[in-house]
DNA sequence: TTAATTTGTTAGTCATGGCTAACTTTTTTA
DNA sequence: TAAAAAAGTTAGCCATGACTAACAAATTAA
């Protein structure tokens, strides 16, 4: 009876389709998605995409028409939701009670996300005190599958003179992950912006005593708020 | 370099192959296990199962002879050791920390028991600061691959006034477990056997100031270290 | 010790989810 | 607006790991 509601009966595929479809619809934000981004997203052929797409619009979870952009149903979003869910749980506690470090996460959360046990992650959730972020500082998605995104406002949007605070970071690159940390930034620290040079854009930064200069490409990937 | 040692590359189905073998030959100490008896543990056909140990031959896992009994190498141990280790501790962590009961755990140790990271079990362990026993009373491996079994005693060998420990309990029935739960055992419940009835083999056993009546096969699937 | 039964093997099929190559439709741009 | 480029689709192939049906070998029982 309630097992039916827990097991939806997809496959590791079929979920790592929908989380990759959401992924470009809602947070990446993209006006029109089309089979070939989502094949370069997955780092699969254009061929399988359009396969598993024809499936996952058979069973409900993906509209299309031929030829023309790809969106999600309801029962799509939902699949989705909760598998950045589980994935964002995961992540929290394996920095926060295994000593994993930001960049060692994603590997492992992309496998533990596709468990199939409501049970599993609402005593997870339980565990850790309901955690808001997830390590890279995004929002974790509660238990109703209710999901809001941080407004992303970029390090490299700000002007000099700027004072902000990280909130958080694109987890996107395992080396840029390990550069964050390895310069000293964490979540919520201050960053003041020193200088925008016009050459190269980059940019130098303050924060706890320490002065860095950062590209743009690092920049772009830096999401804060502004504070001054 | 290290990450080749964490990554043994078997997909989920070997894996399930090579514990499954290794229980049939260590834990359940069969003389000889062949194909069908295999076949049988795993509900496969014998056909699937024989497909499989062809490739897990192949790959130096298993060794048999055509019509002959099967047996894993160094290698096919280990790994199943490393499942069963992985197997423990997470049924330790859902018992200990996320409020599952012990006829709960088994189907989602199950699934995470395939999860590849070497640093997350290790870790999982040392956050549960090396457990010896999982939930059912069964000894964990430790991160050296180290296993050992505790001397099967069934709880149906013992006679009239007879005291003993609950030591573990077959945990491969959920109503099984359940039924354990149910009348109020618990691991190192302290049980004394009142009367062992010739008639159907069933036992009254006394525990807690409760006094009930198992049958033979109850007994048979509890575990006990004889106190009296 | 031969016949029956059990056990093991092989051949061929199917679904899943990848792939390439070839083709069609849509969009861009010259 | 017509040619080029990009995007989407289809057909057909492959590996994995299930399956059934048919057959062979080994074991058990008569």
């Amino acid at each position: 009876m309630t097992n039916k509601l827990n097991s939806n009966n997809l496959t590791k595929s079929e979920e790592d389709y929908l989380k990759a479809l959401f992924q470009l619809l809602v947070e990446d934000n993209s006006a029109k998605v089309g089979n070939n981004q989502l094949a370069d997203y997955l780092n699969v052929s254009p061929a399988s995409t359009n396969n598993m797409i024809k499936k996952l619009k058979s069973k409900g979870y993906v509209v299309s028409e031929k030829y023309g952009k790809l969106d999600l149903t309801e029962a799509g979003k939902s699949i989705a939701v909760r598998l950045i869910r589980k994935h964002r749980l995961w992540e929290t506690f394996l920095c926060n009670y295994l000593n994993f470090t930001w960049d060692e996460v994603h590997d492992v959360a992309e496998q533990l996300e596709h468990i199939k046990s409501r049970k599993l992650i609402d005593e997870l959730d339980r565990f850790m005190d309901f955690p808001k972020k997830d390590p890279h500082g995004e929002l974790i998605p509660n238990a109703n599958g209710e999901y809001s995104i941080l407004p992303k406002v970029t390090l490299s949007s700000l002007s000099e003179g700027d004072v902000c605070k990280l909130m958080a970071v694109n987890d996107g690159s395992v080396n840029f992950l390990k550069y964050v940390s390895a310069i000293g930034l964490v979540l919520s620290s201050e960053i003041k912006i020193l200088e925008v040079r016009e050459f190269d854009n980059s940019i130098r930064i303050q924060f706890n005593d320490t002065v860095e200069t950062v590209t743009r490409k690092f920049a772009d990937n830096v999401f804060v708020k502004k504070v001054v």
